[in-house]
DNA sequence: TCTATATACGATAATTTTAGTCGTATTTAA
DNA sequence: TTAAATACGACTAAAATTATCGTATATAGA
């Protein structure tokens, strides 16, 4: 249910990555892939995705690569994984509320699709 | 990576119907099988799961059932979490730590993952 | 004591999701 | 013009999830 897929596995690692260069400076799929031994293809699409979404900047071209986006610290983790993995679902109860016993839950989307199911006999 | 399964969507099912009755009362699996439109045999095992890690009590023999645990308001939703589908994981962060800023990621995990990655080299 | 009904649980099959690959198109510096 | 990089849809393989099957155990009630 909560586990770290290899996507942002990829993902993290190539942050790291680049963060630690200089915050022009352009880093290609295939050296990371080499670097970590990761699958070339696999992260080039999780680059690719990762630039759609403003994560980091894509630059065209032989030499070209990318490089993170300026504006990082303004993306939250909740951001982050929701541009890398879809919607959280159920775990935006964790980000949007205080809900902590499970004696008192009152989540919302889980209790809307009980409704659901229960509307749905 | 962070969608709620079955399990945990069954055993909120579970929970809260329990919840709506008297503290003492039973509840048996084929009830909320049929009630919810549930797969029973699915939905025993994790009334079963539940039960082993103190969620529920469970009382056998016909005329049986599960009754939701006298200390239910104590356990945590990591707690529930993490009984019924093990470790989170990653998402300890969440639980353990003020990270919100994917710019100023500290996550141990993903990093060990990473450095063990590095490491295997 | 016998029977029916309930929980307990390991093994296995079906389904869905995730991970990885392939082929091709586009961009652009040299 | 060529080579090296990103861009991207379609497809295959592997893993995890979901569901089922078969059987054992417990126990209330006739």
């Amino acid at each position: 249910m909560l586990k770290i897929t290899r996507k942002v596995e990829y993902a993290l690692i190539a942050l790291r990555h680049m963060q630690l260069k200089e915050s022009e400076e352009l880093t290609s799929t295939k050296e990371i892939a080499t670097r970590y031994g990761v699958p070339q293809q696999l992260l080039a699409k999780t680059l690719q995705h990762m630039a759609r979404d403003g994560i980091i900047e894509a630059v065209q071209g032989p030499a070209g690569g990318y490089r993170v986006a300026t504006n990082l610290d303004k993306i939250s983790m909740k951001d982050f994984f929701e541009k890398l993995e879809g919607p959280l679902g159920m775990m935006d109860c964790y980000f949007d509320s205080d809900c902590i016993q499970i004696g008192a839950c009152n989540i919302r989307v889980p209790i809307q699709r009980i409704n659901d199911n229960m509307r749905n006999l």
